[in-house]
DNA sequence: AAAACAATCTTGACAGCGTCAACATAAGAC
DNA sequence: GTCTTATGTTGACGCTGTCAAGATTGTTTT
């Protein structure tokens, strides 16, 4: 009874498959991406225990729905920071940074999915997973190249490798976070302070 | 009969909580973290699946225990390189980047426990924990402000701000490499080069 | 030495999990 | 209106972590 609204329980649900990967995303960032059950997905989407199964080949194949989306919105997010206009490029790349581990933060278990070892290890849908998170690597690729030819990255060094280099900084301090191993956040502010000095040429 | 070599089998194992954390070590870089059950690591034991409740609380404080190993096998990697005397500061730091890498590929699945969500979260036995993991940042702390001095890295950044950043960016990539989201080790090299550059300021 | 106690290991049981097989019901095609 | 296909259901299996209760051994007390 929980997405019935209009029309009462009836045998074929007819929107499923995107009520699920929806209850999916919701309770994934509840309980985290250890504990979330298919069983308990189900059961939230009002249907029984095995009815996914005729819309996912298993719980992996929901899992990889699902991050997906998160693939979809992390898109967008870098995108959204690229085509801001408010701000000179200097600024803008702090801003890159900083929005990066907001939407880390903000989406933790979505994003431990995401990058998790389940989705990507040796797998399921490891083609068509790279196909959507490439795209989003390649996006970033682009924004580095400019900065470095605005003089504000290093454009001596490859950008290929560059974009890996502050992508894994950004990766690792955002797993260090959500896991628990940094715990005062307060402090997230004067890292991002100290890569931005790390990284950036001064072109005085 | 596997861990039983002159004394035959016998009700009270005498030392099965040693043997528990070797056996839960060997089989964890097996089957990784997340596909490791108390049961086979009890039966690969010559243990019934119970009796390791008589030396740990539960799951989560074996792994605990099996982490604790870990930090110290970490603790000596990283005080091996500061005390390796065969080259100077500035590949003594380059030689840093690798050897972590390598250390945590070469015991992947530890180290995804040792820095993975299920110990760090909220519970369980957080502050010792802490208090393993703690000295091995120190030290890195200590290594990264030695080379603040020797004008290899940054001076004017706050040295722990800086362990960060460059904490961050080992954990990420080795996180990204481990998780199978970068494949193509055979660039770790050239991102190593690349982050060296990146960290480094010139001293001509 | 005998008895009491504590530590350790055992089997039995329970709820929860992912998934397969078999069956029921509804929707659409002919 | 019947046949096929899509989509839902319950039943069952083996796996998991963990608790309870009983068995066995080591240690301490009398």
């Amino acid at each position: 009874m929980n997405a019935l609204t209009n029309k009462e329980k009836q045998y074929h649900h007819g929107d499923l498959r995107h009520v699920l990967v929806q209850t999916a995303m919701e309770e994934l960032e509840r309980t985290g991406v250890e504990a979330l059950s298919l069983r308990k997905i189900a059961q939230l989407a009002g249907v029984s225990r095995t009815a996914p199964y005729h819309h996912f080949a298993n719980k992996d194949d929901l899992l990889s729905a699902v991050a997906t989306v998160g693939f979809d919105r992390w898109l967008a997010m870098i995108k959204r920071i690229a085509e801001d206009t408010t701000c000179n490029e200097h600024e803008k790349f702090a801003r890159f940074l900083r929005y990066y581990l907001d939407f880390s933060l903000a989406n933790s278990q979505l994003y431990n999915l995401m990058f998790g070892q389940n989705l990507w290890k040796a797998g399921a849908a490891n083609n068509s997973l790279r196909n959507v998170a490439y795209p989003s690597f390649n996006y970033m690729r682009g924004m580095v190249h400019y900065w470095q030819q605005q003089g504000i990255l290093d454009a001596t060094l490859n950008d290929v490798r560059l974009t890996q280099v502050i992508w894994s900084m950004l990766h690792g301090l955002a797993k260090l976070v959500i896991d628990g191993v940094y715990a005062e956040t307060d402090h997230l502010d004067d890292i991002c302070q100290c890569a931005m000095k790390s990284f950036v040429r001064n072109t005085h």
